[in-house]
RNA sequence: GGGCGCAUAGCUCAGCUGGGAGAGCAUCUGCCUUACAAGCAGAGGGUCACAGGUUCGAGCCCUGUUGCGCCCACCA
């Protein structure tokens, strides 16, 4: 910096200069045989598209600020840092370019030259997100980046599903899962969402066998009665005793079909029939196992009808739901269609209607692993931040259902089970081929992939090496913090904390950060397909990287939504603007070289002042950073660096500076500087660029902020009653200008001023600051009115009463209302105190600092009130 | 159906374990004061959703009510 530089900030100019030298100086580099604690992040990986979203950089930001301010306070802290996963997502961007680029499926190419292809593209991306990541300012070391697919994550992989293998906790069956027709695959309870549909109901008449009757039943999804098997009512239910047992005519396809008695059909609801599709509906399979039903799945993997279906065999389920009501509505056998708002699942990935279907998949059994991660939530080993997303947690795993791993995908990890086609013997195991036991012929690898979320539930370990007992993970497992929003919590931070406890015997993480999702201006969820995501890269690109990260650490609070806006950005973007003025200002007025607090004796009022704000800024911030209060370190931050340093410290030290001869010039141009250098340490974790700029052109030791000393609070540093002194004058001197300010008296008018203090050495020190900051002409301070013009405008502040001869300036009348006002105000404030202190209550019960506050303000509002009262007496005696 | 969150200035939101209501933006007034007009100095603006309770004292703790939002489960 020098004085030729630019009065605004330029952070294009500065950020990939500054990146480019951290990099190469290895400040992100994790210290090899460091004696430091260690401090651990696992980070999310981000997503497959290649683009760095809002969502994305809100994590980044706050791992990074965690980071580094973990770094400079001493520890050696580490990312765990990833860039993909392996599966669905990937798995269908990659199809959906291979269609629409080259016109082929995945099909076309085959198993092993598809996978190829999804390599290719997985490097492409995978190293533009790392560069769009960087440009936030990420600390991370990308060198050490994993992937899951990685060599090594895929032995744990192995390990951990052979493992569960042999305990028994993982299973193979044949049971109703989700089913996503777009990505022709299995999905998982979690990748399911829900979402309130406008639908139907339709009343089918099912005639009952050798006789003129039918039962009515009701549906939402009639093309599941190609796959009926039974009609249920409930037991209790008078109305149909005599129906069960008998045989009814399906519609439509003409087989045969029992009426069954079962407890599930609630007798209240719609006709109080039920038709049962075990192998289409999660319920009625559980009724079909109960009565031993037939399991007729009519559809294919991409919900066309197969041919179960008869005449619909080959249309689409829903095209099929059209036909077969026009059917049924021709036989007469459509009895009533009633509107109906139900909920349909859908894919959480590609949103396409999921079709519950009965299947053989890969599960895994829960229960055993949840009560061990339930016991690490609730005796505090694994903590959220805030605490009550641990409740969602503990709802969640406490309601678990069985696990379904498998995927019929191949971009993921295969499932390590191979089968003897001759036999069907069935082999686990983590070699990469295996020989049928019983009759030694080669066995088929089983096609499936594993859940995404299998292996990310590794990440924790399996990136430190395990199953490897390596010394990455003796010293940074278990993490310390995982960074993450409350949409996973389901997805990986639960699946993260029962596989650690299950496989490493040991949490995973300590905290758990949780933060909300970010929103546009309009509260709305920033999406694709609403246009409204704002790209964190354009936003850099405009403001700055540390504008950004400002505005997305500032204003939220753990756990809660935040609004992007422009304008946030916008008053980020000043503040940084601020900074850097203030620094031009000080590195203009600076001679010295060396960073030093100057002794006790030497520094005036105001340092000490600065000294005393400052060193409570230090303990305060470290102990929000602490605590994860990251919103509130950086407000506190942005309330002393504006108002207490700039606006009042550097205006205070104007004059000492400029005189460049004075004894006490040094001395300010130390404190400046001492001040302004820590204070940016405490602000490098929130703007990491800007901070190291301006704190390598100001006097520092060491070569670069990122590696430097986090400050510490210090007793050397308290001087609470100087600070006190210096607020009483700051106080007048605000009261003065309010004054001015009311009276429309400009700057440029500058007024003789008399001050009316016992505290006279305090106001004679004080009255440069009258003169350069409350346009005073010159100042007297005096014991006493004697010689003060009885008209002389009167400004009373707790310790003193200002006076100022404005001559034909006031305007009695207006001076007169307004000195009542304040008697008014004081008189009630005096009414309030002595309320409080005549209560026993209070006065016995309350603190004694408490009580002791009380008094003091009311002997102040009694002196104030006696001034304000004798100007009053004045002025109307002038009038 | 179960759980959770939010309701504070015109707008967006802070407010830590209960001790006289805050910020940014917007509005109004005056200032190009030798770091900064992306700025400085001032001003106005709030029954802290509503009703009870605990307490000497409640935006904060408890109970209930209303409105909005989210998550989980789900009756065809």
């Amino acid at each position: 910096m020098s004085n030729e530089i630019n009065k605004t900030y330029n952070p294009k100019e500065v950020e990939d200069r500054l990146y480019q030298g951290w990099v190469e100086k290895g400040y992100f580099t994790p210290e090899e045989d460091s004696k430091k604690e260690p401090f651990t992040i696992v980070i999310p990986p981000p997503n497959v598209t290649g683009q760095l979203h809002m969502g994305h950089a809100l994590d980044e930001t706050l791992q990074d600020i965690l980071i580094r301010y973990k770094r400079m306070a001493g520890y050696n802290a580490l990312w765990i840092p990833g860039t993909d996963h392996a599966g669905i997502a990937t798995q269908i961007k990659v199809e959906e370019v291979l269609r629409k680029e080259e016109g082929k499926t995945r099909y076309d190419l085959g198993r092993e030259k598809f996978i190829e292809k999804v390599w290719d593209w997985k490097k492409l991306y995978g190293s533009r997100i790392i560069n769009q990541l960087k440009k936030l300012g990420s600390s991370c070391d990308w060198t050490r980046e994993r992937f899951t697919m990685d060599e090594g994550c895929s032995k744990a992989v192995k390990e951990v599903f052979v493992s569960l293998y042999e305990k028994g906790l993982i299973y193979q069956g044949n049971r109703i899962i989700n089913w996503c027709p777009r990505c022709i695959t299995a999905l998982s309870d979690a990748e399911v969402e829900y979402t309130e549909q406008a639908g139907h109901f339709w009343h089918i008449k099912y005639p009952i066998k050798d006789s003129d009757g039918f039962v009515e039943i009701a549906t939402t999804r009639p093309e599941t009665l190609l796959g009926d098997t039974a009609v249920a009512v409930n037991p209790e239910d008078e109305r149909y005793q005599d129906l069960v047992g008998k045989m009814l005519i399906l519609p439509l396809v003409g087989r045969e079909i029992p009426v069954i008695a079962d407890d599930y059909v609630d007798k209240e609801f719609g006709t109080g029939c039920v038709k049962i599709t075990p192998a289409h509906d999660p319920n009625d399979f559980e009724v079909g196992q109960r009565h031993n039903l037939e399991i007729i799945k009519v559809m294919n993997d991409d919900a066309t009808i197969n041919h179960y279906g008869g005449k619909y065999e080959g249309l689409d389920r829903f095209e099929a739901r059209k036909q077969m009501v026009a059917d049924l509505e021709e036989l007469g056998l459509l009895v009533k269609v009633k509107d109906h708002a139900h909920n349909v699942g859908q894919c959480y990935r590609c949103g396409t209607t999921v079709e519950p279907i009965t299947s053989d998949q890969w599960f895994v059994k829960m229960q055993p692993l949840a009560d061990k991660a339930l016991e690490v939530v609730k005796d505090g080993r694994v903590q959220f931040v805030p605490d009550r997303f641990s409740k969602t947690y503990t709802n969640w795993m406490e309601n678990v259902h069985d696990w379904c791993i498998s995927r019929q995908l191949w971009w993921g990890h295969r499932i390590p089970a191979f089968y003897c086609d001759d036999c069907g013997e069935m082999v686990v195991t983590k070699e990469d081929s295996a020989n049928c036991p019983k009759c030694g012929k080669e066995m088929r690898q089983d096609p499936d992939t594993l859940d995404t979320w299998f292996s990310s539930a590794l990440w924790p370990f399996s990136t430190l090496g395990w199953p490897d007992d390596t010394k990455d993970l003796k010293t940074f497992y278990p993490t310390s913090v995982l960074v993450t929003g409350y949409d996973i919590i389901f997805f990986w931070v639960a699946r993260m904390i029962f596989s650690g406890m299950e496989h490493m015997d040991k949490e995973p993480f300590k905290h758990v950060l949780i933060h909300g999702l970010v929103r546009d201006a309009q509260g709305r969820k920033m999406s694709k397909s609403l246009g409204n995501g704002v790209d964190p890269l354009e936003v850099i690109e405009e403001y700055g990287a540390d504008a950004l990260r400002f505005t997305l650490a500032t204003g939220n609070s753990p756990g809660n939504d935040m609004r992007y806006s422009t304008e946030r950005v916008t008053a980020s973007r000043n503040f940084a603007n601020k900074i850097w003025n203030a620094s031009r200002f000080v590195q203009m007025n600076l001679t010295i070289d060396e960073l030093k607090v100057p002794e006790a004796s030497e520094l005036a009022l105001e340092d000490k002042w600065i000294l005393d704000k400052y060193n409570r800024l230090v303990a305060e911030v470290t102990d929000n950073l602490e605590k994860f209060e990251l919103g509130v370190a950086v407000s506190k931050l942005y309330d002393f660096i504006w108002d207490e340093f700039c606006d009042w410290y550097i205006e205070l030290v104007k004059p000492r500076l400029y005189d460049t001869e004075g004894a006490s010039n040094k001395t300010a141009q130390y404190v400046l500087s001492y001040v302004l250098s820590n204070t940016l340490k405490l602000l490098h974790p929130f703007m990491p660029f800007i901070t190291e700029e301006i704190w390598l052109s100001l006097p520092h030791v060491g070569e670069s902020i990122v590696i430097s000393e986090w400050p510490k609070a210090c007793d050397c540093l308290a001087f609470p009653e100087e600070a006190a002194q210096m607020e009483t004058v700051m106080e007048a001197l605000k009261a003065v200008r309010n004054k001015r300010a009311e009276m429309n008296i400009p700057p440029s008018k500058k007024a003789s001023m008399f001050i009316v203090t016992e505290q006279k050495e305090l106001f004679t020190a004080a009255s440069v600051f009258f003169q350069k900051l409350a346009s005073a002409a010159n100042v007297t301070v005096q014991a006493d009115k004697t010689g003060i013009e009885e008209n002389a405008v009167a400004v009373i502040v707790g310790g003193a009463q200002i006076f100022m001869p404005m001559g034909e300036l006031v305007d009695f009348e207006k001076e007169i209302a307004r000195l009542e006002d304040e008697k008014k105000h004081l008189l009630s404030e005096i009414k309030r105190v002595e309320g409080k202190l005549s209560n026993k209550g209070f006065v016995d019960k309350a603190p004694a600092h408490v009580v002791e506050e009380e008094c003091a303000k009311g002997e102040k509002y009694r002196e104030m009130l006696d001034k304000v009262e004798e100007s009053l007496a004045a002025f109307k005696k002038e009038a």
